[in-house]
DNA sequence: AGCACGCCGACT
DNA sequence: GTCGGCGTGCTC
């Protein structure tokens, strides 16, 4: 109801001349439940500067501790009674756009969450004002110019020659390049020191100048991908198709369902230029940009300065200089990660949504959004095209496919007539009847063995949920936890410390057992083993690894993939970060060494992701001239997914997995909004819980309350927590039903220490 | 949430 | 007396 005061408009012309001027205001310090528009005095240095989007500091509370607020508005009124002044403007012009601020007010609506704190998700980490930190600034560099011709310069270094060599080489290189340099640059050229400058300006022969500068995140362009030139017939129909939604100036969604290389990301950079060609803009968003070195490598070299890059990995400057190229119109394409749907293109005609059932787009932080949603609302508010992309869509986006709410365009065959790769499903129920405890079976070891002797590459992939190197102790069995979380506390060998990987909580690792005094046991990470077991089987052949563990700030994934391709290793090992996007053409086998592993884990989406990786994984194999083959290995042979996937047959599995969610009421045949408590002691949380659900089960008839149940992790930074879940249809009423509740909650005083949340179609 | 205010028991 | 622990209520 709030986001209701927040939203209404009030008819322009009624702004009278007299009374007091105040601002309507979004304040960071107002959480959730105390979230509303508050009204504060506008002292007459500021009158003319505030405007709508513009961020200030103000006092709050009765402590009057500053906090940021943003201008929702401006009104007159006469009664000023007991109203503060606004302290200051954190900024000259305002950094969120008329369009950031209205979507902020729907998302505090849509994902209970506070109107602050969904204009802070518009917004880059760098902009943001916190105690003791001072905003990213833009960065000025000294650039050097000749300030006489070409000519005297050249004299003039012949001159210097002797008495001043350094002097002497900066007026050559001046004069060689005839065009501005930066100071930095042109003293590493000329192995001088920076106080070479100063005699030269003195002289009159060079100007300096300070220039504001963008700084560009580096990229490594690999190879390019000049397959992405021609589009084939079928790609070229996907994107006739879709450019006439492009076109149509209407909003429009349409979920293009490609196999794995079939080439989507052909269809996406066609799709780009036509925008562009339009006058429109682009967004695209990717997963996570560290499993997208190509992709990343292919839009720079097509689209060059126009791109703009926003991801985490970026320093703050290099984002905030992104986004500044963006918001001014310098750049027409934004490319990123979840976050970079918010990016603030003008004449927005186009997102793409690159694998889009992966939950890295779904926030897991407050505000709780999915870039999905926030990518729907853009587009139909610019009236754009949005381009969901995928090879195992979500269930929920090809029901929405089918039932026409999304155009469905489909990418049946792999791009150039590669056949898709031979599938061996290996059964190691019978490995371990005959006692073999060996992490890889006799099938991938010999399909393994041939790829060597051929000189063809393979990728061994490890389905890791939950397989990490722990302690234990061989007499009583006892393992480590984490006094503060009930998780298994990891060894890492880099410190030799056992560590928690959720609350940074370390201790050194005894030498015996400390409830027996027996001896230890290290279990391995399973990447580890699987690397132990390949060299003891295949000595003398080199073993790329990649995971978490292996993967640091100087062996980044960049490194050991190029390394992998060019040193042509036989052998890239690796968990989830093998699985997606790689395209190598020497890779003719893949191996899954447990494929089951994740399809038993207590989620309704198990099925499905387990589905997808395992395709997006067989897809790796056979991309270049040679036919390629994957090896499953399995214990259950026969199970539908496993199956399913082996044949690479997607329809099969979404027809067989709609059916399961329709007779369960699961999604997307109902909504589920998930409310989330949390607190040190677990009955009173427990308790707590049983209340909210008998107050959602007795407010919201029709509705399914589920739980209390406990989170996958049921202890966290000495929190327990518990979660109750609703599933009927996720309209206004039921958000508000819901957001009421999460409002009152903290205040009344049995729920003291507890806290609360409510997270929209939560993820896991 | 974060903070001040005020009420009550314990201790200088 | 007065210090401080904690329950209560407000935030423009």
């Amino acid at each position: 109801m709030r986001a209701v005061i927040f939203a209404r408009k009030r008819k322009r012309g009624t702004v009278s001349e007299s009374g007091f001027l105040v601002a309507e205001l979004a304040v960071a310090a107002a959480k959730f439940h105390i979230d509303k528009p508050y009204f504060y005095r506008v002292p007459d240095s500021l009158a003319g500067t505030l405007v709508r989007g513009l961020r200030v500091a103000v006092p709050f509370g009765r402590a009057n501790r500053q906090s940021e607020a943003v201008v929702l508005g401006l009104r007159r009124v006469d009664d000023v009674a007991n109203y503060k002044f606004i302290e200051s403007a954190l900024e000259d012009a305002p950094s969120l756009t008329e369009e950031q601020l209205k979507l902020a007010i729907w998302m505090s609506e849509r994902f209970f969450c506070s109107v602050f704190d969904a204009v802070h998700a518009c917004l880059p980490s760098g902009v943001w004002y916190r105690e003791g930190k001072t905003p990213v600034a833009a960065k000025n560099v000294r650039y050097v110019t000749l300030a006489v011709s070409v000519e005297e310069a050249r004299e003039e270094s012949e001159r210097k020659k002797l008495r001043a060599p350094t002097q002497s080489a900066i007026l050559r290189i001046l004069a060689d390049t005839d065009a501005p340099m930066s100071a930095a640059e042109l003293i590493r050229r000329a192995d001088a020191v920076s106080g070479v400058l100063r005699p030269l300006e003195k002289q009159g022969l060079i100007r300096t100048e300070e220039l504001e500068t963008a700084r560009r995140p580096a990229v490594t362009l690999q190879t390019p991908d000049t397959s992405g030139l021609t589009l084939s017939p079928e790609q070229y129909s996907a994107f006739y198709r879709l450019d006439a939604l492009l076109k149509s100036g209407a909003p429009e969604a349409a979920l293009l369902y490609g196999v794995t290389g079939s080439g989507k990301t052909s269809v996406y950079l066609k799709l780009i230029e036509s925008a562009l060609e339009l006058g429109k803009s682009a967004v695209v968003l990717v997963p996570e940009i560290a499993l997208t070195p190509q992709l990343m490598s292919i839009f720079f070299a097509r689209f060059g300065d126009d791109v703009a890059v926003l991801h985490s990995a970026l320093t703050p400057g290099e984002r905030f200089d992104e986004w500044r190229r963006i918001r001014s119109g310098g750049a027409r394409v934004a490319i990123g990660t979840r976050s970079a749907v918010f990016a603030p293109l003008s004449d927005l005609g186009l997102i793409i949504i690159d694998e889009e059932q992966e939950s890295t787009y779904k926030s897991e932080s407050s505000p709780r959004y999915h870039a999905r949603e926030i990518a729907k609302y853009r587009c139909v508010k610019a009236n754009a095209l949005l381009v969901l992309g995928s090879a195992t869509p979500s269930v929920e986006s090809m029901r929405k496919a089918e039932t026409g709410a999304y155009k469905l365009v489909r990418l049946e065959s792999r791009y150039g007539g590669v056949p898709m790769p031979r599938v061996i499903v290996a059964d190691m129920k019978e490995e371990l009847r005959a006692g073999s405890l060996a992490p890889v079976g006799s099938v991938l070891e010999r399909e393994l063995r041939e790829n060597i002797t051929r000189g063809e590459q393979s990728i061994v992939f490890l389905n890791r949920r939950g397989a990490s190197p722990v302690v234990t102790c061989v007499s009583c069995g006892h393992t480590f936890s984490c006094p503060r979380c009930s998780v298994h506390l990891t060894y890492h060998s880099s410190n030799k410390r056992l560590m928690c990987h959720y609350c940074n909580h370390s201790e050194p690792v005894a030498n015996y057992c400390t409830k027996c005094g027996g001896k230890l046991k290290f279990v391995g990470a399973g990447t580890q083993k699987v690397e132990e077991w390949l060299l003891e089987k295949f000595p003398g052949v080199a073993v790329s690894r990649m995971d978490a563990d292996t993967i640091s700030a100087v062996n980044t994934h960049d490194k050991v993939l190029s390394e992998f391709r060019e040193r042509n290793i036989p052998i890239l090992l690796g968990t989830q970060m093998v699985a997606k996007g790689l395209d190598f053409p020497n890779v003719t086998l893949v191996g899954v060494v447990s494929a089951d592993m994740s399809l038993y884990v207590n989620d309704y989406r198990a099925f499905e992701r387990t589905f997808s990786l395992i395709t997006q994984v067989v897809g790796r194999s056979g991309r270049g001239s040679a036919a390629g083959r994957a090896v499953i290995q399995t214990t259950t042979p026969e199970h539908d997914v496993i199956r399913l996937a082996s044949r690479q047959d997607y329809d099969g599995f979404y027809a067989a997995e709609i059916a399961r969610r329709r007779a369960a009421g699961l999604p997307p045949e109902r909504d589920v909004i998930s409310m989330n408590l949390n607190g040190e002691e677990e009955e009173r949380v427990l308790l707590a819980c049983t209340e909210v659900r008998a107050e959602l089960a007795s407010k919201l008839g029709g509705a399914s309350v589920l739980g209390p149940a406990p989170a996958p992790i049921v202890k966290l930074n000495n929190k327990f927590r518990y979660r109750v879940t609703v599933m009927c249809e996720n309209s206004k009423e039921v958000r508000s039903v819901v957001a009421g509740i999460v409002r009152a909650f903290p205040h009344d005083a049995k729920h003291r220490g507890l806290g609360i949340f409510a997270n929209a179609d939560p993820f896991e």
